[in-house]
DNA sequence: AGAATCATGTAAGGGGTTACATGATTCG
DNA sequence: CGAATCATGTAACCCCTTACATGATTCT
């Protein structure tokens, strides 16, 4: 347990989330995030890189390690991790708060949405509508700020209307998954 | 000059697009880079990594330097740097040419539109033209393919209509740039 | 007196990608 | 018979970030 106080990354993120669920072993991760309809739309991992991954998580002590002996078997022994209490606190903690920048949300926000839907549907409805709150906020900040001219500065007021239009997007998009999610789930 | 074949980033790109309009030492495009309306609304740049990439495009030979030479001066001489043909090729071809995927929209697309404007109105337009075409080819080939149901596969679903609601808010950014671009240059 | 500007860089380190290695079993 | 699956990893490399270094001038 080196540093616990180094901030993880949406990736270690994601591999508690798996573990969060039940304990496995580095290569189910990596079947699950490879799957088609899951985790793996958004997010590619290597398969060296979650081996790597895993190993810094055990050191940092988010999660343990424990050799599954497997007699009679030619393949390498499976490492099952566990969440530790520490790494059970950082991915609910995260899981549950909303993204901060418009920037995150094409992956950072859908993988804890991904986690959300599969783990808790209160938490799925609860994590959109926070979402759409921080992103009213930056709206807000936003039209305060947009000054710029397309006659004077054509490039600033295209940025400000690039932001404006991908925020509304997302406010779009939350509502119509609220929506969704309501209707699968009376 | 070491491999011009291995191919250029974004940020390599756009020093190359300074250097376009005129030749410029370091400094002055960190200056350009940092200006408050200009394109560190999308790009920022630590000056060691600055001088490290300018090191790297005149090794790949596609940009040249000259020392310029300031007697009475206590500061480190002006390192004047010069576009080469290849510069010139890589940079109008990158400039001209609009991006393949949705994601890089929010920096390499606001790059290449920053520097169309600043030296071209008509390659702007042009280039606006040519992204809205793409994106409405990404948007027929998601429709072909979006079949997740929100009932069944909630997360697929939400993807699908997250990419859906992304790309359809940047054709109606592109056609309000295209419109204010006509509006400030008849 | 202290901070910012001008103008160049170097060094260390973090994080990710790519490629390679192993070795039996099972599927087509 | 060849390919994919299972299950682990290591090593090299690339890009970027952060921090540090210099040293006079000019602004507050």
């Amino acid at each position: 347990m080196r540093t616990p106080a180094s901030p993880l990354l949406t990736i270690e993120h994601a591999l508690l989330g798996f573990l969060y669920e039940r304990p496995r072993h580095g290569y189910e991760i990596y079947q699950q995030m490879s799957a088609a309809s899951g985790l793996g739309q958004v997010w590619r991992l290597k398969q060296g890189h979650l081996y790597a991954l895993l190993a810094k998580l055990e050191e940092s002590g988010y999660v343990q390690a424990a050799v599954q002996v497997q007699p009679h078997e030619a393949r390498p022994p499976r490492k099952v991790y566990t969440l530790t209490t520490a790494g059970r606190t950082a991915f609910l903690e995260w899981r549950n708060s909303p993204v901060a920048r418009g920037r995150q949300m094409r992956s950072e926000f859908l993988a804890k949405f991904y986690f959300a839907c599969r783990q808790e549907p209160g938490a799925a409805d609860n994590l959109l509508a926070q979402q759409a709150g921080a992103c009213e906020h930056w709206l807000a900040d936003l039209r305060r700020l947009a000054t710029a001219s397309p006659q004077q500065e054509m490039f600033a007021y295209a940025v400000q209307q690039f932001r404006i239009t991908q925020i509304q997007s997302f406010l779009a998009w939350l509502a119509a998954c609220r929506q969704a999610l309501g209707a699968s789930e009376p």
